[in-house]
DNA sequence: TGTATATATGAGTTAAACTCATTATGATGA
DNA sequence: TCATCATAATGAGTTTAACTCATATATACA
């Protein structure tokens, strides 16, 4: 019973997996279907008792592909409690992530494009969506907590947190600087802190001369950058 | 002899006309080469004396639109010498723009996934170019005339604006919520104040802005060590 | 073991991008 | 105005690759 379930579930997939390695190595359109058949051991009509049509292929291995990344990503949240610092655990994640698979995200972009090509059948670009659910998590239990503040609405953050990583992303494979995604991930974090912390004002009583001695070595240090 | 080059000019902008409508229609897959030609009034053959394949068309489409998106960005910045002022015109202006125009945004990832297509070509996709190049140009006025921090980089500050303005323009097409431009504007520039506004705190008094503004930087070079 | 049902096959069909031999257009000069 | 040449346009024909379907093979069950 559960042996022809499982061989089934198997040969999609040894399909999802020869496909990956065909679309990653050729790129959507020089992937050809009898490549994917060969890659996978079966002949080319077999495909199409698994998957309707190419886009179907392309969309699975995608939509695996951030199924993987989201189970990943869980992992690695889980090593700490501070809602800040799972923050840039994930933004971190994400960004290494994004840089090392990028092909897969340009996958991706086959589907947004290709949208309506059926009427109805390929319903909305909704891989990404448990993915994108973590973020929210995460917002909100620090809010919940009075960590982090609500002044921003929490689809404008997100679309910040994962459009700003997406461009910087392309950016750097572009410019072939993996080494960069820790400044990255840094300024990311820098721009959002302010708009997360609930400020703990600093106590008073500290020295004006060393306030000023302080904030001259500062600007020195500042123009250096 | 002008008039020569004038009219193939004129038929090459008549075929990029025909071909946005066409593309915009029924998206880039179920677009045909044949509406495409019956669109411009010409045979499907004359079509390949002007562009080499249907990727070059699309490509041709989206080119365009950002020219003429970048020239119309030009006049809405020129209306003032504020760099934060053209900064927030900026992001009010392309995100307008994406929402107005998503379609032509969504045809653009064609180029993304179908780069490497015929190896040499099809040269980076670098349409946008000149476009991102307005964003560069505001941010480092803004830093010579001293207005502007550059406690952030500004590839990153590039990222963070376009990839934002990217997923909220998704975001509000998506869920076919125009009206919510004006905020996404406001919060996108509320996040961005504080890291280029040079706000010398006056050292009379005001300890905790310079508290403040010195923990910044603090921080900044606790993550360079 | 025989029959029925489910799964696999790959030669054949089809659609659409692209080519190219032929035809039309228009410029130039006598 | 016409003859010659060069340039541009045409669309029937070719090619490629996604997709189909009649046939073959395997598997479950009595």
């Amino acid at each position: 019973m559960s042996t022809k379930r499982a061989k089934l579930e198997q040969r999609e997939k040894r399909i999802i997996a020869a496909a990956r390695t065909v679309f990653l190595k050729h790129g959507f359109n020089k992937a050809k279907m009898s490549q994917i058949a060969d890659a996978a051991a079966l002949a080319e009509g077999t495909l199409y008792l698994y998957y309707k049509n190419k886009n179907a292929i392309v969309k699975a291995v995608v939509v695996d592909h951030w199924r993987q990344i989201t189970d990943e990503a869980q992992d690695a949240l889980s090593k700490t409690k501070d809602s800040f610092a799972q923050l840039q655990a994930l933004a971190d994640y994400h960004l290494t992530m994004m840089v090392k698979h990028w092909r897969v995200i340009e996958l991706g972009y086959v589907l947004y494009y290709s949208r309506s090509d059926d009427a109805g059948e390929n319903a909305g670009v909704d891989f990404k969506r448990t993915y994108a659910a973590l973020f929210d998590r995460i917002i909100e239990r620090g809010q919940d907590k009075g960590h982090f503040t609500n002044e921003l609405s929490l689809p404008f953050l997100r679309d910040l947190f994962y459009g700003t990583l997406e461009y910087a992303a392309r950016t750097l494979v572009l410019h072939n600087k993996p080494e960069d995604i820790d400044t990255n991930v840094a300024q990311l974090m820098a721009v959002l802190r302010p708009h997360l912390s609930e400020n703990v004002p600093t106590d008073t009583g500290d020295d004006k001369a060393v306030l000023k001695r302080l904030e001259r070595a500062v600007r020195k240090l500042e123009r250096l950058h």
